[in-house]
DNA sequence: AACGCTAGCGGACCACAGTCCGCTTATGCA
DNA sequence: TGCATAAGCGGACTGTGGTCCGCTAGCGTT
């Protein structure tokens, strides 16, 4: 989904197609809470937000979009303690600290959303290193491996033990504790090397 | 989709029932080819079998059991390598040396069958951690892993960035060479912490 | 206030994955 | 060779994600 469709564009939207956004997020948010994110149809979403559903595809593009779009307060909120935040996950630390401060506060968040975040990445094969979000986190991280033989793979590398699919599978597996040390020893581990 | 789908159990197997299967392999493995894996339904499959549809269900599940009953032999020829070919893939070379090696031919299994194994990993959430291959992987590398403050997490972590996702979305925007070198960093720095 | 233009609407429609169940037929046994 | 049994078959059916296009109504203009 372009991301257009997530950010509010420059040409003003029109009264109408505001109020049918905020219904349809309101409907999903409600529902996805009640019966679970998959349990949900997009049919019932848009019945439930009094819209067809050729408005709820024209808007969000696809169920991952509207996932997307449901994620996208918190995870701006994310983004700004990154870049403006205190540190060691803000800037004032040393890069040493700030990609374990980093994991852990990803990881936070990821557990608190994880159907959610599930659903926004793997609706679609590749759909998840297409969202901008991944284009943020892979960015940030890429400058603070400088130093590394090549920050860029090794940003790609760490995001990987970060998949809504690889940590919703580890998680009931290893338990929340054992996955957090694993991954903060890797975020120590892999600029190093 | 459950194993014993995909190896012949031991209860032997009726003649009709083979013929069809070795009829629905062939036709899925020539469509594939053909057309691309994403562009072919199972309708079609099917047809082109001279099969009904409910057989080519109760016999794989679904269509990533379908991807991962093709992928069977390939798969299998890489996991007899492992366990007893020659060093340094099989057994005999130090782990510091197997690891690298495994990660390097299962790179070249990955790039030869991307799109089948996208297909088997990514059908359904969690999929790939259900797949009797993802487990054979996991334990291999967790026994060479050990002397790893946690070797069970450090496997999958190296299995991560081996995800058909991943790789498939690092693929063209690095290149293979790139990808492979980040990889072999990855497999020499991580049972080092 | 009336008008025209176009963004936006909505639900009929399509293709596809996956299920179900009454029928067929291979197989083991007498 | 004929029979009984259940493994196996197949296609009609369902629910879902996603598309399409003729109609509606908000908004800028005069």
């Amino acid at each position: 989904m372009p991301l257009e469709l997530l950010r509010t564009p420059p040409p003003k939207e029109r009264a109408d197609a505001a109020r049918n956004r905020a219904a349809v997020l309101e409907a999903a948010a409600r529902l996805f809470a009640e019966h679970g994110v998959e349990a949900v149809s997009m049919d019932q979403i848009a019945a439930a937000a009094g819209v067809g559903k050729g408005t709820l595809f024209r808007r969000f593009g696809d169920k991952s979009g509207l996932a997307t779009a449901l994620l996208d307060a918190r995870e701006r909120a994310l983004q700004e303690a990154v870049l403006a935040g205190p540190p060691p996950l803000g800037p004032g630390a040393p890069a040493a600290l700030r990609v374990p401060a980093f994991v852990d506060a990803y990881l936070d968040y990821l557990v608190a959303h994880l159907p959610l975040v599930r659903m926004s990445e793997t609706s679609t094969p590749g759909a998840r290193y297409r969202i901008g979000a991944y284009r943020f986190w892979h960015r940030h991280l890429a400058i603070l491996l400088t130093g590394s033989a090549d920050p860029e793979y090794d940003a790609h590398a760490l995001l990987a033990a970060l998949a809504a699919d690889h940590v919703g599978a580890l998680l009931p597996e290893l338990g929340e504790d054992r996955l957090r040390a694993g991954l903060r020893r890797l975020a120590h581990s892999v600029p190093a090397s």
